[in-house]
DNA sequence: TATGAATGAGGCTTCATTCAT
DNA sequence: AATGAATGAAGCCTCATTCAT
């Protein structure tokens, strides 16, 4: 399912469902697809906890035990979107991490790759933030983990600019990691698709708000 | 400082709630503000979703009835919970606004008082942010609009500054207004009143931070 | 009109209560009388299951706990006021059936009687009709046998006055029983004090009308 | 479902529900038809506020939950009860105020259906004049207000009739009419299904009491 | 592939009642 | 004479989930 969402998803497409044989396409992984989309906006919209299984299965035409053909539980339905995500966010932190710029450039690099990600995938980044506490405690325990992760590199970025002395050493770098993150993963919040802005300027901005405060002047 | 809270609250305690005869203090009153704590403390730790009130009335040696001497409804608990931290943004929200600072020196009261008064209401600030979903429509609605003032003023003291001359023309002052909140309003996620900052330092670092990135050098 | 009711209050007052010592009235046998006035008229308008013992307190200025020091329980409230009137239908039934009235006559009484009374115990009727299902079983058991005699003995007039020719050989008694009963009985649905005709001529309208029916031309 | 209810159940049985698919019957609606019609008998044996939902899910052999497959709540339930009876009330009302027989026809025409009506659904009939109380205040009103448009029409009768000397001059339209309900109405309290007389015989007793009772001799 | 019927656990809330003060 | 705090039982209702068809 290339495309073609109900109006009100602002995410963008998730790539076509792989296909079985060629001639056949898998029809049950498109509607599968289908399914995790329509949870996706509607965990969104009214929360996990506030959307019933009824209710997904009436946007998708389905009865609610029928839902149950295609998820194995409510839980797994909100794992599975969250991972999606979470899986992008470590592929492209993972290339950035390994790369050899230097410490700010990756500073930059993942703030502006980020806020795109964010933003191009609004309702799953937004389940990412507001709604992980309702994963079992193992899997909330993976999303903070890689959280962390992040955290860490960001701040062994700005430390180590600031042992160069690249960044002004008034500035605490841990403040500062959390600072950059708040700001970013706001973006959820407030971003509109068909805003004035474009993800990529937005992330521009970020960078230059965020990196001229940091820097020694 | 009157009241010995659990070891896990970590906001500051209300001030004691009025008398209604002068020499006998109202002992329902400070039960009710334990009540209001307890349950603040725990939809802070689990969600509110995931507290029931069998689970508060067993925190607070109650039966789940018997809480109701003390509340009305979940909700109404919720609602009560975070309107005071609401009530209290308000308060020196207006008292900045009404001041003759100028714009930037607003801005940098806001940021400072903000922070602060997030760190000092870990729990209350927390459920403010993250569970506003589970309040009815109308207690929403009342919750965005005072958020929306607050971000129409700060976008007005930077777009201000920006005309004269004070902050940087090549920065858009709306991503600025999003991201200075988004930066302040995370706090409640990492702040630990045992941590090596206190919430004055912190607020004082995103000040920097925010500041130097806005001005024009 | 010893009594001042409030403004609701259909019922004819309740004689006062008996003192216990000349010199000091028994406040509490007044008050004692206050609460079941108060009880009746809201069991009389919003029903006995849907009025609670909070509100029954507050309508008298004291608290739910306190209504406690007057009654023994909701059901023994119920219970007393619908025995009142039941006491007093018990007295005149019996005056009237020992009379040595000729069969219709003690019917025209009875329909004269029980009208009036009726009448002018507006709520305690009502509630005598409507809530005795509230009442234990053995209570419900002592209403049903009392008005189960009334039944009796009202065929039994109708009977003894058929067999001598008084009545209408073509009717049947226990039907025109059952008329007499349903006709008196709704009064406590549709009667006003402050209305057109008095429960007198009520009465007298009912007996005019069964009694022609009735009677052989 | 022809037939054949719990021995308890003296209302005459529904016709069959509206079928979905020609060929295969709707069993849905049947089963619902039987929770309605155990809800019925149940309402009218304790009482509505006495009888639980576990109650009506134990006596179709169903848990509690699982009653509400078949209905939206206990008072819906109810409403719908009353709303059949009530809906069949209006239905021949209406035909007879059409008809163009004189008032008095008119008027032995609606107590003989009537009565018949009330002994042929027992159950109902009885919920539609004590458990009305338990409907929201809405319903009430509906229900109150078509009460009143029966009694308008049986007065205005009873009017006509006297204006044209067919009726006694000397009685109260109005108390006539209060006796007419009065009687017809309480049918529900005594009347059984396996009795001595049946329904149209006693409508024809009631016919004759009264109209001998009003007309002039 | 999907339905329909049911389960079962549990949630929020209400309320008559008690009892020490 | 009345209060305030709490109890405990029960009630209505919701919902994720299962499973035979």
């Amino acid at each position: 399912m290339t495309s073609a969402e109900s109006a009100g998803e602002p995410d963008a497409p998730r790539p076509p469902a792989r296909r079985r044989s060629p001639g056949r396409p898998d029809r049950r992984a498109a509607r599968r697809e289908q399914v995790l989309d329509t949870a996706a906006r509607m965990f969104f919209e009214r929360g996990y906890e506030a959307t019933t299984t009824t209710e997904i299965g009436a946007e998708l035409g389905l009865l609610k035990g029928s839902v149950y053909y295609y998820i194995s539980s409510k839980e797994d339905l909100l794992y599975e979107i969250v991972e999606q995500y979470h899986r992008d966010t470590r592929t492209y932190f993972d290339r950035i991490e390994a790369s050899d710029a230097p410490p700010l450039e990756k500073l930059r690099e993942l703030i502006t790759t980020e806020t795109a990600h964010t933003a191009t995938n609004l309702t799953r980044s937004s389940l990412f933030y507001t709604e992980w506490r309702s994963l079992s405690p193992e899997r909330q325990r993976t999303i903070v983990a890689e959280r962390a992760r992040h955290e860490q590199a960001v701040l062994a970025w700005i430390t180590e600019a600031r042992a160069a002395g690249a960044v002004r050493a008034d500035l605490d770098p841990k403040i500062a990691t959390y600072a950059i993150f708040g700001m970013v993963n706001s973006a959820y919040r407030w971003f509109r698709p068909d805003g004035r802005l474009t993800a990529e300027e937005i992330g521009r901005e970020f960078c230059e708000l965020v990196l001229s405060g940091l820097e020694v002047r």
